[in-house]
DNA sequence: AACGTACACTTAT
DNA sequence: ATAAGTGTACGTT
């Protein structure tokens, strides 16, 4: 088993994406790219199409880590949709600190997508940057509401 | 191995 | 506005 790395870009900055096959072990953020491919719906979703990435398996879920329950139901919440830490903290019996630090910790964001987590009162946090958080749910919202209005 | 501190929060004073 | 509750990680003894 070879894992694969390589990167996209995402608006400013390049998603660097440790993967093989559906099985994804590490996504980061940098400001810089690095050579070799991405699996193609990582790709499309970073250039703003609206793909469902649950298809995907993370190493977080996959590890019987502390957090995994709280990963597993994170990977639930659906494109263009948003939960607080709150709601995913009663769902797995936490607290929403406890949420907080386990998206802080998240090794595989976009696959695990804990920019849909946001505070009760205002859009929480992200690392390396919120900007990128910012990006994502406006994207998202958007396009989810392009579907609605050619859908129907 | 124990201890203190730092968090991507929330809820109740 | 402030404080307490919460679980894990990480650095310092």
């Amino acid at each position: 088993m070879e894992t694969i790395s390589g990167s996209c870009r995402l608006g400013l900055w390049h998603v660097h994406v440790y993967w093989n096959g559906d099985l994804v072990s590490r996504i980061r953020f940098s400001r810089t790219g690095i050579d070799g491919s991405v699996p193609l719906l990582i790709r499309q979703y970073c250039a703003g199409k609206p793909v469902d990435l649950r298809s995907f398996v993370s190493i977080a879920i996959q590890d019987n880590t502390p957090y995994s329950r709280i990963y597993r139901a994170v990977q639930k919440i659906p494109y263009g949709k948003t939960a607080t830490y709150g709601e995913i903290a009663r769902q797995v019996g936490t607290s929403p600190r406890v949420v907080g630090q386990a998206m802080a910790r998240n090794p595989t964001p976009l696959i695990i997508p804990c920019h849909r987590v946001v505070a009760a009162n205002g859009i929480g946090g992200f690392s390396p940057d919120i900007e990128i958080k910012e990006l994502l749910l406006a994207r998202e919202k958007r396009n989810r509401r392009k579907n609605r209005d050619t859908s129907a």
